[in-house]
DNA sequence: CGTTGGGTTGAACCCACTCAATACGCGTGG
DNA sequence: CCACGCGTATTGAGTGGGTTCAACCCAACG
């Protein structure tokens, strides 16, 4: 069997997934490919895969590219809930109710891979796995919002920049892409949308985890990243959680 | 069609759930009756229903009684990641890696109704209803855990603390029971770690919004609390989006 | 009684926010 | 080519909401 080499630390909390990422993802296109009808389609940044409101009839597999998915309330905030990578599934929320409960948006040039709902069930009963595969999904999916409210409760808001980025490398790896050089695809507005703090102190923290040597900025833009050791950022975050002073 | 009237304003976010609940909740425990082997057990305050860890075998449904989930960090954190009423499923975390990811504590004495997830798949491939409710609740537990993101990034604490109180009080009402005058079964520290604040902010919110007549304290200890008007709650919360001076 | 756990309240502090100025990157058009 | 505008990012100074630390109250309980 072959399982990816997975170099960060095993012992964080978010890291609960089965180490053969890879694999399972490879599996879910193709379970999907082999069983289910599906129709693709190619988004760039900032299209809406479906809209709050929108009726429900299909689920959707990100084959490639990025996507976030946002939360809006009916006063006009919005959040931004989730991020998305190859093999993730997007749409559960709209299962229970008809209608998608948010956004969908591409953060760059991308191709999901969409299956209605109702052939997607049909097709479960004919092959009994596919529906391990949507189940599993969907479990992951929320203990990923739980690992969500864990950090946005319980990590200051150096903490959760870096634990951000180590969460954004991670998936990387998992998509098996490297990840010792990330671009990160969203503005400093979104990742202090998802993070719950406002532009300036992403900023802030950034050069802060730069200046502590634990990121650096690549020539060209401040929206590449290198992270030379992903491990450390999760280290860094475990040290912030200490009442004793980190790194100045 | 019996539809339960919904007192409350109908705008709110976290109101998309279908207004029949009581009837959909009735449902849950039919179909579960009619076509699974469940196994009943009462838990006790405090009592675990399972622990961050366990292995994986079986779904949980609350026939009643309040329960609430904990994420564990390896690190020691912990958090309380929701709250479960009657009709909610229990143990959806543990469906990918086979093990439960969090902590089910009951918060006062309760009965909950155990099936195994593999005698379920079949009992769903026998009824495909019941596949539909299973989907539904996970879709559900997905969206309300996005709820909680918003309301913990873009409110502020004493909106926060006001935004629970009509939580609760809604999902009273959606079992049936009377939403008028609750007790809380958690502790200032629970709310506090539930909503992302200390001990102290959840008491100084609760007396400003007695103060503001949206809550009183009942005779008997405060953790009775009347609400004379859930939906002045609602508004509470909105007015205190708005940068204008709300209420001393 | 004394003790213990939960709750409230006050005062001082601090992290993160707001406001504001500046700098950067990039496309457009002169 | 530079000028210009615009969106984005960074950095500084000042403020404030929420925290920390502390004292105190109260009810339950041995």
């Amino acid at each position: 069997m072959l399982t990816a080499t997975m170099p960060t630390a095993a012992a964080h909390p978010a890291l609960r997934a089965p180490a053969a990422a890879p694999q399972r993802i490879a599996d879910t296109l193709q379970g999907l490919q082999d069983h289910v009808e599906i129709s693709r389609r190619i988004l760039h940044a900032g299209d809406s895969l479906y809209r709050t409101g929108d009726n429900f009839g299909c689920l959707h597999v990100v084959h490639s590219g990025f996507f976030k998915t946002l939360n809006l309330a009916a006063d006009g905030r919005e959040q931004v809930v989730g991020l998305h990578f190859k093999g993730d599934w997007l749409g559960f929320d709209g299962i229970a109710t008809g209608r998608y409960g948010c956004d969908a948006v591409a953060l760059d040039t991308g191709e999901v891979w969409s299956v209605r709902y109702d052939a997607l069930l049909a097709a479960c009963a004919r092959h009994a796995p596919l529906l391990g595969l949507l189940h599993a999904a969907m479990s992951r999916e929320i203990s990923r919002d739980r690992d969500s409210l864990l950090s946005l409760c319980t990590l200051s808001a150096d903490a959760r920049v870096a634990d951000f980025l180590r969460y954004w490398a991670e998936a990387m790896a998992q998509c098996g892409l490297r990840n010792d050089q990330i671009t990160l695809r969203m503005t400093r507005a979104e990742i202090g949308n998802y993070l719950g703090m406002t532009v300036e102190t992403v900023s802030r923290a950034l050069t802060k985890l730069a200046r502590g040597q634990l990121i650096a900025f690549t020539e060209r833009g401040r929206r590449d990243i290198c992270i030379p050791d992903v491990s450390a950022l999760a280290a860094y975050v475990q040290r912030s959680l200490a009442p004793s002073p980190v790194l100045q």
